[in-house]
DNA sequence: CGCTCCCGTGCAAACGATTACATGCGCCCC
DNA sequence: GGGGCGCATGTAATCGTTTGCACGGGAGCG
């Protein structure tokens, strides 16, 4: 029979009323008399009809929908904060519109786009690597960071990093390690550098050394790690224990140190930097520490409401607590076993 | 000065043209005079116009966004297909809206819902839990199927899972094993059961048997590895090889295995499926078949799109091609090992 | 009994773009 | 020179909702 959907016309026409009293049904039905409502509800069951959200969307000035921007969808440290967003942003009937700045050429110019596009009434940025001037676009919609963004003084999520950094390193030493050496993220990375502030600092509130050779730079990746680890098999003089700013670089260490025939935590402990659910898995089972990576996609997601429902550009941030784990990776330096 | 946004009203005002002349030089540029193409050019860049997407799509009866269904979010396998689905929708100008079937009650409802809602103009379905019935809908936007589900002659993208299991179980006979085993994922999962079904046709392929009591059920995750292997070490008669129905599974299985004193590939030879990117770091590295999950992604945007354009509610599918990839998890079995 | 007030509803104007149809002008050809 | 044709542009209806404003009627109060 119907061949096309019902419009709030033939509701109105079903019911026997006007479109501006079934629109009133559905979206303040308190100031409509309870007899109409049921009317048009009944109505509404009968032709099956659906708000056209385009043409709601154009009357309100709005969008329903949250733009995320992130850096490299394929990476999958981004689909905990996306189910986190999405756990969020869907009860709020707000849509989750996925976009991958490396998909283009210029990642700065995908952001202007979504920015002055108007297609979205808020955006989630996961890409600390963006020009903070293309902010200062007028009239722009909110915009929430949920990564740490050097310079930028946006409502953002932020972990704490350089706690957690501290952490690995107190509890290294806790181990009776002294020679500690880092494998840092990608420099110029704001994670990078908070971790790598927070290892410094838990290395001098224990009084040990900074050596500069045992801090190697990686980029987070698995294969970093494992390009560190070929660096560390060639030291002469080799830190007892490493912390690694990521697990998957600690993964990829610990694949090559192996493959070399060192035993882990025995000949070298190794701390990470994540909690992937892969940590608890390896052989010896990863010490590391965890960031909730739905809590951030969960804030971020309130956060970015609280912009848009007060229509301001700035407000609070929030900053999401980390947790040490301790499993097999770390151990005692072979000194101190050889003298217990 | 401009506080609001330009309109098409605003740019025809200072062309000194018609809104019509402006959004033909936008669409179809061909059929204006260059000199007035220009002018509404320039008129373009002055008020700094930028079309209103909502009121295109509402006048145009389209939405210029597509939704895929995840069943998971927080699962990193759909993080390489979004990244492929994304690298085909964003040139061809739609977005990509993403929702988490679980995140709400009734998973059946959820994509009712988005089936009727107008909110798309097409679907993508990762879930091959959902139930066929509720694409019954008439009316309903194009959907193409991104994994296998049971009974249903929706355009789709498969992996030849059934050869990919053939390949292993070849593999692991061409090293000598006679004695293979499998971990599948959850009964009644299609991957799961196309798996299986290559995995005993290559066994009776080599003429080898095929013992029940050596083919254990997971559902793709590390903790249903682990669980598999603490059940394969209780065995009395064990299997010298493996065939994991995931990659993660291998993981978990061969984390425990390790854990209790047995060597991979020396004691047990372990191939999984998927070739996630950690499997060439783990000790040893894994063996294992490759499913291409970008391509995955890009060639169900592509039949979509082909729908969509096309109006029509069926179209071609596609099959993916899978690769077996030799590492170090998968080696004679110990007897050859003893005669050679 | 008459005046207010308020509650529930309808009317109609937006929102910003697209596009079928109308119009006007210049040119060609007979 | 007039009729016709075609090109470039303008006019205005339309997509489906929301919402400010107006209106009618019933109740309450003096």
């Amino acid at each position: 029979m119907d061949r096309k959907i019902a419009t709030i016309q033939d509701v109105a026409r079903t019911a026997g009323v006007s479109t501006a009293t079934v629109s009133r049904t559905l979206s303040k039905p308190s100031v409509v008399a309870p007899a109409t409502r049921e009317a048009v509800q009944s109505a509404i069951a009968e032709t099956g009809y659906r708000v056209n959200a385009t043409a709601s969307n154009l009357r309100r000035q709005r969008t329903g929908s949250v733009i995320v921007l992130v850096p490299n969808l394929a990476n999958p440290f981004f689909s905990q904060i996306l189910a986190g967003l999405s756990s969020v942003l869907t009860p709020a009937q707000y849509g989750l519109l996925v976009a991958d700045t490396q998909s283009g050429p210029d990642p700065d110019e995908r952001l202007a786009h979504y920015l002055t596009s108007g297609q979205a009434d808020g955006l989630i940025l996961l890409d600390g690597t963006l020009s903070p001037e293309v902010l200062r676009t007028p009239g722009r919609p909110p915009v929430v960071m949920a990564c740490e963004w050097m310079g930028s003084d946006l409502p953002s999520v932020t972990v704490e990093n350089a706690r957690g950094a501290e952490m690995a390193v107190d509890h290294l030493a806790g181990l009776g390690h002294r020679a500690i050496g880092h494998v840092t993220g990608p420099r110029g990375n704001v994670l990078t550098e908070t971790r790598l502030e927070g290892f410094t600092r838990g290395l001098a509130a224990r009084g040990l050394p900074l050596r500069e050779d045992w801090v190697l730079e990686g980029d987070f990746t698995m294969d970093s790690g494992a390009a560190a680890a070929r660096a560390f098999l060639r030291m002469a003089d080799r830190p007892s224990a490493l912390f690694l700013s990521s697990d998957e670089m600690a993964v990829g260490f610990m694949g090559v140190v192996q493959a070399a025939g060192l035993r882990v935590p025995q000949d070298v402990s190794v701390v990470g930097f994540d909690n992937i659910e892969m940590a608890q898995h390896l052989t010896p089972r990863l010490t590391t520490i965890r960031q909730p990576r739905t809590r951030i996609g969960e804030s971020a997601a309130e956060l970015l409401l609280g912009l848009i429902d007060t229509a301001a550009l700035t407000g609070p941030s929030d900053v999401i607590e980390v947790e040490f784990i301790a499993r097999g990776s770390a151990a005692p330096p072979p000194s101190d076993r050889n003298l217990g």
